[in-house]
DNA sequence: AAAATTAATTAACAATGTTAATTATATTAC
DNA sequence: GTAATATAATTAACATTGTTAATTAATTTT
């Protein structure tokens, strides 16, 4: 039954579709069975015959969510020179997607997605997402001399850690108070750790 | 009035008791009206006579937890040489707090506590935490000449960061996978950010 | 001790997630 | 092409949790 299929897939994709433009408007916090139904167009049983539960569906927009960000960002950074630079400006275009997209953070990072099946596998993904961002620049940088895979290893955790830090706290916290403080912070803090590469082995 | 006072006192005392131990015993999770208040041995309307939400009862028990995380902290640094060595140690001792409180870590860093009121005084009090752990101690570095004002500002920053970074990884997404690896992950990120004191100035 | 006040409890309602029962739609057999 | 069947979608219903209103119990005041 090809057809099924078929239908089956376009009925997931309008629920998925709904749920994404209410995360990325309203925000978590407007997303309920209720609520998605209605932006879909249909009733809120009839979310359950497609996904076992709200969460599922949720948590598929994730991956969705990933790829539209690094769309964007390699977009944005495709003209930086390589290397470090380039790793500086793909950090802060991610820090800058889930500023734009709180929601998207907080689906990210935040929520703990109950006790979904999944679980794992959504964890590494996340966990690794900026990795994967930078990774072939990390491999040009080591390449070139210009840091070695032990600080790379370091760094690029850091990276990571601080970033999430960061957002975390002003996406909860609102803490700087404004944008301006915020992107000033942030740029500081990414000279500061990068500026270790390769000037001496710690 | 006062035997009204202190009777009141004692009956918000019993109802923030209860949360305490609901917190760290079943997690932020099993925490309700109703479970709150059957625990305190009262009806689940009486918390109403008290607290004007829930949110506000779990809301004060941030401030208690802040003091007891304090205590076991300094207990445990005290005999730890003054300066780097002792940030190093507060920061471990906070960090391992959190790993054995989780609820508490999901309570100050994670929750966003709704619209309470009070949120900004909160945010601020969370977000100083560990600066505040450590201040007589940056204090002492500085006047030791182990570090200047400016990277010591930018160092607290990224120990704050990193701390909380690695917490909600490791607490939200189980990464890395056991605590052994988790706490050797904490002792290479602290080196690598806590070398940087006074060995150059970047 | 009766009246009045205060505190505590039960009842009730609203929002949300989820499942069961019912209705509408589409597919298949003849 | 229509009746029987299968599938999909909807409404109804129930569970959980937060919150407020109405009622009952307790305490205080006179």
């Amino acid at each position: 039954m090809k057809n099924k299929e078929i239908q089956e897939r376009r009925m997931r994709g309008y629920f998925m579709q709904a749920t994404k433009e209410l995360l990325k408007g309203e925000g978590l916090r407007s997303i309920n069975v209720r609520s998605i139904a209605d932006q879909a167009g249909y009733s809120y049983a009839t979310l359950y015959n497609y996904f076992r539960d709200v969460k599922e569906l949720v948590f598929l927009c994730v991956t969705d969510f990933q790829e539209e960000c690094t769309a964007e960002i390699m977009q944005k950074v495709k003209k930086t020179p390589r290397g470090i630079e380039r790793i500086r400006a793909i950090t802060k275009a991610y820090i800058g997607y889930f500023v734009q997209y709180p929601s998207v953070f907080n689906l990210f990072f935040v929520e703990k997605l109950g006790d979904l099946g999944q679980k794992q596998p959504a964890a590494s993904l996340i966990f690794t997402f900026l990795d994967r961002l930078c990774a072939s620049e990390w491999d040009y940088c080591i390449e070139n001399g210009i840091t070695d895979e032990n600080s790379a290893s370091l760094i690029k955790q850091e990276l990571n850690f601080v970033s999430c830090g960061m957002l975390l706290f002003y996406m909860n916290r609102i803490q700087p108070a404004g944008y301006i403080e915020f992107m000033g912070m942030v740029d500081l803090q990414l000279n500061s750790i990068l500026n270790r590469c390769g000037t001496e082995t710690n």
